[in-house]
DNA sequence: CGGGTTACTGAAAAGGGTTTCGAAAAATAT
DNA sequence: ATATTTTTCGAAACCCTTTTCAGTAACCCG
């Protein structure tokens, strides 16, 4: 703790140069002799010299500095992009600033305002669900990336993961295994991420020229629904040989009550979750099939265009990022 | 997006006035005529004037800035510490730079010199377990706190969760119901956690004069270590009455393994889980009598005491945060 | 009407770095 | 030796806000 920090004033004066010199020097400009040069580094090492950021970012209009704002980080979902995205972002000698709206828009509206005022290159807005959100960026002045949660007005940059997608990939796996009679559980019906699926789940049956086992539940994501489901479902309609969940946790407490009636999975009902929450996906018997959205990439791609964004070069739009199949036992081949 | 940000200096020329009376207008100053302040304001409202932070800060030497470096966001315990303290300093007007060294030394090196040179005004490490981590506050010349692990250097300001207390509210809790042969299932051993919580399972047999049935059971934090554990605890010394679990994961295996057994919880055995992880505790059949750590309140007491200390009122030592034992099913009285 | 207050206002400096431009020094050409 | 070019260096402006200090105008009192 060496009283006050050392400024490149400090450092020209022990080099014995001008400030306009150690600067150039400290930056790897031309024009210094490299005698000189030497002389300066020896001196801010010295000193351990750290160039305020402050007084850089006031001059050049760069703060190399982004914010990172959430609905509601508490989320299971809003993490991992966040992870992505702080990655991508030190990677790049950028910083994040965190701000967590707790889902209140007053102070949403006080943290972008806080934001604004520290001057950050660009913003990433996390939603807490996949439906749009109102778009912040109108008059903002600084370019912003909806990830997860898509921004409502089109002339945005948003990047979701494609639900219908990853829906289709799971019904496809399940009809490749040579199952006919596949029910779809799922959450409630005001969340988008359950529509798009049930969208995908239409995709993939009408292509494969099935019908759906009976109409969607819609539920809530909880494993109390799952185990609720799956008793409805084995006394209505007990010919079913598969059904598609809309997250783990219905997946979880499907299989749990599956296996409490003495149905076996994967070889008389096989299951497919949603999310890859791997203590859950994982830690269920028998481990789970599940889709997993990449969130940690979606993020990492949102920070990658949001630096596009900043250097001018935005793409706006919705850009659905592809899901992934992760195969468990769940759906083992009754071979 | 209208090009350029205003500036102080284009408020007062919309107002007619300097620069130095816009600013005193603007921070509320005296010596000021009411209706000068009125145009003023005016004018700033209009060109949606804010007060650049970065040119304050310089000023001032204050950024109201504070860095929040982890080693392991990912994890599930530094995620609620971290909301806890985004909250405290975002009341406080402070803004939170998110830094995720990733448990590598050379990337928390890196982070620290990016805050530094960012000139926070004080710095939060947020540890990946309880055990104590290297001290980085050495010659740093801004406060830090401790949160969640502690530092190795007892001069540090850190706060931890009391695991001695916590095992021993959940012992007592068991012994309070009548139960007499108590088994303990924990983690690995080379957590502090886990031998926190021993130690304070010891404490609370002693004091009640009890032994406890039989050797601690060290294994890992998992879900198949609790079923294992089960396995072997019901062959083994089947006249158990309740087990206390080094987390809710094990706890949850433990109870489904025990339910598979056909004997009854808790009727039968008593279980107790630690963490309150409630996609966990709540879900499980029956639902977990479990030890809440107080995760989010801890972060946000290490925030405030990070402003004590940059007030200059630090106080060194290891703060035990108190545990909430937080009663469910699985501990229902036999009644 | 002049002296002493009081109420405002504005010029200027400070904070720390980068950059421009001009000047000095060194090297080369004439 | 002088003219010209090249290299190296330093003074000063700039970014934006706050704050100090000096100055102006209005006001009151004798």
């Amino acid at each position: 703790m060496a009283g006050r920090r050392a400024t490149i004033n400090d450092v020209a004066s022990l080099a014995g140069v001008s400030i306009a010199t150690a600067s150039k020097a400290l930056n790897g400009r031309q024009d210094v002799r490299a005698s000189t040069r030497q002389r300066v580094l020896a001196a801010a090492e010295e000193l351990s010299f750290q160039p305020n950021a402050l007084a850089r970012g006031l001059l050049s209009g760069q703060t190399r500095t982004v914010g990172l704002l959430t609905s509601d980080s508490a989320g299971r979902f809003g993490i991992p992009v966040l992870l992505g995205a702080e990655d991508a972002f030190g990677a790049g000698e950028m910083a994040v600033l965190l701000c967590d709206a707790r889902g209140d828009a007053i102070r949403e509206q006080h943290h972008l305002r806080a934001l604004l005022s520290r001057r950050v290159d660009g913003l990433i807005v996390v939603g807490e669900s996949t439906n749009p959100r109102l778009s912040v960026s109108r008059d903002l002045g600084v370019p912003v990336v909806y990830a997860y949660g898509p921004s409502d007005d089109p002339e945005d940059v948003s990047f979701v993961p494609d639900d219908v997608g990853g829906a289709a990939m799971a019904m496809n796996h399940l009809i490749a295994l040579g199952r006919r009679r596949i029910a779809h559980v799922t959450g409630p019906e005001h969340y988008k991420a359950a529509r798009d699926r049930v969208a995908g789940v239409a995709l993939a049956l009408s292509e494969a020229g099935l019908e759906q086992a009976g109409d969607t539940l819609w539920g809530t994501w909880s494993q109390r629904w799952g185990r609720h489901a799956a008793e409805m479902l084995l006394m209505a309609q007990p010919e079913i040989d598969a059904v598609f969940c809309g997250s783990d946790q219905v997946a979880a407490g499907f299989v749990e009550a599956v296996r409490e009636r003495g149905r076996r999975v994967p070889d008389d009902i096989a299951v497919i979750g949603y999310d890859n929450w791997e203590v859950l996906s994982t830690e269920t018997r028998p481990a789970l099939t599940t889709v997993d959205m990449n969130l940690e990439l979606l993020g990492r791609t949102a920070a990658q265009h949001l630096f596009a964004a900043i250097d001018g070069r935005a793409t706006p739009g919705v850009h659905r990022m592809p899901c992934q199949l992760v195969i468990r036992d769940s759906t083992a081949s009754s071979a």
